[in-house]
DNA sequence: TATGAATGAGAATTCATTCAT
DNA sequence: CATGAATGAATTCTCATTCAT
């Protein structure tokens, strides 16, 4: 019943993903030493690997897993929009509240996964695809109701969409504390909004319409 | 006058820079022995340390350097462009351009500048910073000649526009070598433009229209 | 309770601290490889960084450490020694053993203060200067019972009388082996006491007198 | 005539030999770099291979060179003194004023003799030996004239002389250079004087009686 | 002789991973 | 399951020495 006893009944596992979440986000994951996992998940160095192959096995399982649980969601939230440019916006909207509610997990998520995929031998990161493939529904269901321009390649959007998102992701982490308002990120998602709703719809007017409406109500989004 | 001879003329300082470009790239900057660019410069490892402070300053240097380069070469591109919607679909396809000449170089700069931004102690990106202000400029430009929507944001733009191009580029270079045609990198430029301009523009049919022309004239880009 | 077990079970600090006394007095602490040390220790080359921060740590805990039981050792003899004349006396006699005893040790003190003193960054041989200061309550005692000259200065003194000795280590030290027999060391010490205790004594005939006295128990000296 | 080119006339051995000196007693040998002295010397670091075998070459030289020219000194200075107490004492006095007149060689032969002797393969400081000798063969001679105790054993004394003396001279070296007076080494001279000619004479009245007379003519040494 | 750029052997230290307890 | 001491492979960087000019 002791605070210790009970931390220890949370699952290692847990414990484990979260310490290295907190650690590779803070060090980079060159720079985190298992042994900082360790200490951090409050477990010895030898109990990461009971649960873990190794330190790759490591970061992958936080892509796969996180990643995993963060197109659960999103596919849940989206399910309540009405339309493809509503649901457009609103992922956008969600992409950039997950980055400030989880700033560590959007840190591996945005620097580590490309180093990853690019030189981890043998690994594909094949829920990253999965959740782009998120994006190439709404613009494919844009282009079926006649909504988006027909030349639109929703390969090609998924990427330029994930791309700015996660860069300006990237600044925003990077900057100072203090200018991390909700309000920064928010406007950040209205320009982005902006720009990909108006590029991909055959009539940009219509978005200029919907926008005040739809930013009205939402609040914290996740 | 072998080619010996000459190789050995050519500065070592260059020789070490390019070598390093192509073995960062190959193998990312953390698991990229000195002794592998030493190698590959056909230098001895200790030469290495006459021309570079050490490991980190080598990849320092590759950024500011051809970073440099690449700002120069711009600017001078976009000084032909006579609008800023030329302007605008001319920096975008350049960018394209410079990764399909220089995949090496797109590819330490897309994956290891984020992580050094981040993870190395006291260096802050500077030319990086440049190089994204030819997009601020573009788009003052556009809003002030009255083609650009009044709220976009210069600074939002720049890094989503930069955000979208990169990561379209990363994917491109992880594509397998057999996918990467002429043909892929100039659709993936003309998808981009389409949004972004129209995305920008309050009236997106003076994209529609000039589009064809502009694409027209085009070839090898750099 | 075989052998090896036995031995693992010796403390890997203890094991480490006498290899690296016998290695820093067999080829000099720069010329010594850490893993010479950890050779002789049988212990891997990392297991001296888990006891050690290093190197230098290494050379300066066997300086404070093994000066720490010189002193306590020479202190508890010396008590048994009733008046400064025989202090002193004992004082040689046991500095003479003890580089019979441990000459590897001696080496070390002998070769390497000195360097690690003038060129080790911000390391002050605290513990030596209290061995040293064994030698000033000596002569401050004899001046004080009216035995020692009144302008023998104690700081001198002490510089003076560690020196010769300790020079007279050095060469015996370098000297072949099969020179060093018990005789030489005590015949050598018999000469220091003549030397500084005539040198001290207001009325040297004192020492002519007691001199056969103090020579005739003493035995091995530690 | 340039002072430039004067300089260069300046035989470049006895540039290096000097520049050496400086940097090994600032530095220690093992911490000097050979480009350290080059510099020093104005001279490219390829120069000092042309003159010098190798960096342990460089330091016996010292050792070897410089030691002649003190024993030439020595030997000259003492021809001046009428009997072996006098000489003793000037040796002793000799001894101090070198080391206040030329720190860095005192430092240098105080320091890495004893390393260079233990640890350099193959090299025996035969110089040194007969610098020694200079004690020695005073000794023999006090002896000799019934002044020192007929026990005496020269090589002994030899060694507990020159060693007290090193000792002090170490410890002059390392302390602040604001307590370096004129003052202190002629008062250590004389403290030594006092230990080691009473310690040796028969009669060490004698000494007591001759002091005042010696140190009362005696300026600046060398 | 003189140069100093280039060499490359060499050593300290780190840290992912194992395994005896 | 859990531990954490021990391992030792791996890698950066230094610097004495060489040699083409």
């Amino acid at each position: 019943m002791s605070p210790e006893k009970n931390n220890k009944k949370i699952d290692k596992y847990d414990r484990i993903i979260d310490a290295a979440i907190k650690v590779f986000a803070r060090k980079g994951f060159h720079k985190a030493r298992v042994s900082d996992i360790a200490d951090e998940a409050n477990v010895a160095d030898g109990t990461i690997y009971l649960y873990f192959k190794n330190k790759d096995d490591l970061l992958i399982t936080i892509f796969e897993e996180k990643l995993q649980e963060i197109i659960d969601l999103f596919i849940a939230k989206l399910r309540g929009e009405p339309d493809p440019v509503s649901k457009l916006a609103r992922f956008i909207c969600l992409h950039f509240s997950m980055m400030e509610q989880y700033p560590d997990l959007a840190a591996i998520l945005t620097v580590e996964l490309r180093q990853s995929h690019k030189f981890m031998r043998e690994y594909t990161p094949q829920k990253f695809g999965e959740f782009l493939k998120i994006i190439t529904g709404i613009v494919i269901q844009g282009k079926d109701q006649g909504l988006f321009k027909e030349d639109a390649a929703p390969g090609v959007v998924k990427r330029a969409l994930f791309g700015a998102i996660d860069e300006m992701g990237t600044f925003w982490m990077l900057a100072p504390r203090v200018k991390r308002g909700k309000y920064s990120t928010q406007d950040a998602a209205k320009q982005v909004c902006d720009i990909f709703i108006r590029g991909l719809l055959k009539d940009p007017a219509l978005w200029d319409s919907k926008k005040a409406e739809f930013f009205k109500q939402k609040g914290g989004e996740l």
